[in-house]
This record gives structure tokens, C-alpha cells and sequence, in this order.
DNA sequence: TTATCTGACACTAAATTAGTATCATTTATT
DNA sequence: AATAAATGATACTAATTTAGTGTCAGATAA
């Protein structure tokens, strides 16, 4: 249990372009995504604004309102969501680059902490939303189900403890 | 700012055995380590005390007692001391291992986050507290410094804001 | 006997993350 | 025009995790 790596913020957020993803040029509401996904409605509104802050969706008001892609999934990857809720990828705040640092004999450590930072930021940053999808066709098709929404929460009356989630 | 991936607790541990790697053999004690890394006392002891129930250290009580280093410094792996402080290298908790679960449908993002623990979790297993001592040697050596300690705090009377850290 | 250590453990404080609530405004529908 | 269903904006609280402090008992060297 560590390394926070994707805070619930991210792991909402892929979850709700997933959805998105699955229903390209329509708009869908705040309440559909939180229904559907089992995502507290007043957490996930704020970060449906978030996302359209970053132009990843658009969002129409009122009724029949709701939010949108707007961006190609190819051209959205999981680093640019994470980067959006949590910042840059860094395992370290060192001020390493701004001076010689107190702590300077460690830097044996941060050094590789830096290296270790790219390749994850790296690894994020090829993983698109579009290859996400793609799996996630695969995997519904595998599935061979008799119901035939794409995704949905099974177990669990929504917002109820889910039994597992991202992090 | 993002991914807590060292806390405090590791990145204190880390140093306090780089400090102990320079001193093979003696007993160095916790109020030693503190001043010269700057790390709160207190909290030091704590997590000397937890190096020694993990094996790593021994330590001898009493006056000129302190803590030893006890494994070989290519023994012990910056992942192993991650696990002590934070538990296993897990960027999510799901629980996928045991049970479909509600948000399967996520699952496509849940099998890349297991790939890219993997990758960190081998890569701070390859390092060594050997190659760190290592490292340490060649960059006070490359320093040409006038004063022969080997390393401790340049800057800040100990405790005070040191201007960066490791996360 | 005293000063200096560690062992054990309880406690507080700070920071981050997660979640809730409210109100104004927009828009489709009737 | 009224209403219902949306988002925009923003403030707030709660929960969890991380960081740091404090105390006391026992061991050991001088
Ligand atoms: S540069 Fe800050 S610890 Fe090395
Ligand atoms: S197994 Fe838990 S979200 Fe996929």
C-alpha cells in the first residue's frame, strides 16, 4: 500500500472519459457518469470542469445538457490527466537545479529517483485513452455477456463502497 | 508535485544509512545522524528502531551505544527499505487478484498500472545501498573539497526548512 | 552515580485527499 | 411563462495519511 500515484481525482477523471469515449459527440450529464460509474455526483462535477478547463471536453448547460469529448482519444494520454489533478510526475521536489542543496550528498539517491521519474512519466504519457478503449471493446467482446450496455458498475448500489478502485 | 513515492520516513532512512555505510563496523548514534543529516531527532529514532526489527541494523544501548549497520550495503535495496516505511510497491490497491470486481470495466487502465509497478518496483530494486555509498565516494571525490568529512549539511543549522528534499 | 544511549509507545500537528453543499445561470420542454 | 434538468463557480467539511514530539524505563561506559 503506496505511492499514491493515481489519486481518486485521476482515477474518476479516466474513468468518465472512458465513458465518454464510448458515446463520441453526444453529450452526456454529470448524473449518467456518476450513476453509471459509482462516482460521487458532487466530486465528479468538479472534475468534468476540470477537464473542460483543459479542454479536453466541452460541456453544453441546461437541459439535455452535459459534457463532451472534444479532444481525439489518441491525443489524450493518462499522464496529461494525471498532470491536470496532480501535477507533474515527480518523485521528488528537490530544488536540485536551482542550487547546490544542503542535503547534496543524497543526490546519489535523487539521481536515480530522476531517472526512475522519466521512465514512469514516460509510461504514462503512452497510454492513450484511444488504446484504453480499444481494450475495453476487446475485453466487453471477450465477455460474450447477454446484456449488452458496455460498462456498468455490477456489484454495489452506487457511491457504497466499491471493493476496489485504482489506488 | 505529485506521487508520493519516497515519505519522509524512507528518504531519512536511506540517508541515515548512507551515514552508517561510511561508518562500517561502528555503532553511530541516532543524535550523531540527526545533526549531520538534519533530520528531527525524534522521528530519526523511530526509524533506526525500525531498521533494526527489519535486520538491517543492530544496535547496542548505553552510553557510546548507537546503531550498526548489519547487512552488506549490496545486500540491502532502496525497494527494501520503500517496503518497510510504505509497504509493497503498489500503485493501486485494487483487488482485482480476488474477484471480478464493480469497476472491471477500468480494468484496462488497472492492468497498465500493474505493468508500470512492476518497472518501479525492479528499478529501486537495483539499487543498492552499495552503489549509493558508490556514487557518494566518486562525488566527494570529484568535489576537491578542502574539509575532509566525508558528507553533512552545507547549508541551515539543523531542523530549519533545508531548502529541498527528496519527494 | 551520572551522562548518554536505545526500546517502547503514546501523542499532536500538518498536509493532502476525498467528499458535500449552495446558488446562480443556461437551456429544452411543456 | 413556468418548470425541470443541466452546468459554472466556489466554499466548505471530513477523512486519511504523513510528519513530528514527548515521555519513561532500562542499558552501558566512564
Ligand atoms: S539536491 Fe537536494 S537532496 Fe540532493
Ligand atoms: S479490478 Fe478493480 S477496477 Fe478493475
Amino acid at each position: 500500500m503506496l505511492m499514491k500515484v493515481l489519486t481518486k481525482n485521476t482515477d474518476y477523471a479516466i474513468r468518465a472519459l472512458l465513458v465518454l469515449g464510448t458515446h463520441e459527440g453526444e453529450y452526456v450529464s454529470a448524473r449518467q457518469i456518476s450513476q453509471q460509474q459509482g462516482i460521487p455526483y458532487q466530486f465528479l462535477r468538479r472534475i468534468l470542469q476540470e477537464l473542460n478547463k483543459n479542454g479536453l471536453t466541452t460541456s453544453r448547460e441546461g437541459a439535455h445538457g452535459g459534457v463532451r469529448l472534444e479532444k481525439n482519444p489518441d491525443a489524450i494520454r493518462v499522464r496529461d490527466v494525471i498532470e491536470i489533478f496532480q501535477g507533474k510526475v515527480e518523485l521528488s521536489e528537490c530544488m536540485f537545479r536551482k542550487q547546490i542543496c544542503a542535503n547534496r550528498a543524497s543526490c546519489v539517491l535523487r539521481h536515480e529517483i530522476m531517472r526512475i521519474e522519466e521512465i514512469v512519466s514516460r509510461e504514462f504519457g503512452q497510454i492513450t485513452l484511444g488504446k484504453l478503449l480499444t481494450d475495453l471493446t476487446k475485453l466487453n467482446a471477450t465477455a460474450t455477456m447477454d446484456h449488452t450496455d458496455e460498462f456498468e458498475i455490477i456489484n454495489s448500489g452506487s457511491h457504497e463502497k466499491t471493493d476496489c478502485d485504482h489506488r
